[in-house]
DNA sequence: GTGGTCTAGACCACC
DNA sequence: GTGGTCTAGACCACA
């Protein structure tokens, strides 16, 4: 798995660590059970504090998407939520506004947002049913 | 104008003035021209630090959103923006990405997704054309 | 790096900051990469608030010329614009246009003008070509 | 004369309003002796408050620029300094330098910079000789 | 230890 | 009256 940092983003580095699992997971790069690199071996490949993937790591087994398993690593969860469907809703309704607020503001038209958020679908793995 | 600060999203206080603004001005609530509250009013109004509000100002008017006038006060500006294209597209699709990652973490289908997308798209008012 | 506030000038203090952090990078003084002070250091240095500080470093970092990450300092980003080249010439115009109308209202002959001007560019590093 | 003023450049109205003043001289759209607008006319004409006009003639006399009779209004007068040469060096470079030092950090090479120094040269009327 | 946010309150420039 | 700057000092998130 490759990670990479944007320093010049202003999101916390931990939080772009947990940001990059998920794409991967969502991507399908990631499968249910694989195995994420070890703390030290993250640490040592992106050159920052081991505490920084701890943390990261921590909040991925708090939202269920992976487990750890003390002495043998950190594996990629089956996604699932216990979230309700219109706290879920509510969630992402918040996202989508936020960046269709950005985008007028960018003079950027409807059309092409549209465009946009089509193209970005495309890349993307669903899963074609709930439960 | 109606503001409400959430203190328990986390999201500093004056980034969420600045997020009530530009969505206020995207919904077409907020018209060219129009006079913001003034620091004063608007720190009593939700009970905060004048210098929050300041703040929050300060930012706006950097990204070209506001227009202060020492002595009279803030007015919404036209909207207008001097990125690249390039670097428009990059940062839209970027969030968009972000979105899409956390719905397919939430077992949302493509379809509700696309659904609610469009619906949000509804509530906006975006310019026909730029120019 | 050896800041020096000029207090009679009228320029803001954090304006001052921002200027002298742009010159010296401008003069090949500060290299991308390099860390600049703290803030609390700065601030116990110059004998200032180090909220002061925070200000102009995180304008400087708005403008793409620092970057800041919490818990290890603020670093020279590297040179890097968003900005359309038909605003830059804009902005770069009328400041251009203002020192020359200074000029003559000071009787300052074109030659000398042209001079000086050249005079300047001499200690400045400029980059040889973009992209 | 046409005065317009830019509620987005963040600079002073008062200081606008000397700046377009000391740009017509300089560019030979006002002769010596020439009638300026009074201070209603122009309060009336650029809808701002009379104050903010009484400032800036008043700062333009000061400068020398200007010669305001009692009861029959504001002329330009000659130009003339009595600022010494290295004081005039001093300033003025101070604003070459600044100006390089933004054009530097907006990716702008210096063969371009020269260029439109030369062309905002031609745009003005310089004396031949100084005396 | 780093920077980021917010408060409380002073003083100033602008209109 | 308006917003802009600066100070002093508290508390928090990040690495």
């Amino acid at each position: 798995m490759q990670f990479r940092i944007d320093y010049g983003s202003g999101r916390p580095v931990y939080q772009q660590i947990i940001d990059q699992v998920k794409r991967d997971i969502a991507l399908g790069r990631l499968e249910k059970g694989e195995k994420l690199p070890t703390v030290r071996q993250l640490a040592a490949q992106i050159a920052i504090n081991p505490n920084t993937i701890v943390k990261a790591y921590r909040q991925l087994e708090r939202e269920g998407i992976i487990i750890t398993k003390a002495g043998s690593g950190a594996f990629v969860s089956s996604i699932d939520t216990n979230l309700t469907i219109s706290v879920r809703k509510k969630i992402i309704h918040k996202e989508l506004e936020r960046t269709i607020v950005e985008a007028i503001h960018m003079q950027i038209t409807k059309d092409t947002l549209s465009q946009w958020f089509k193209d970005c679908l495309e890349k993307f793995r669903f899963a074609n049913r709930k439960g």
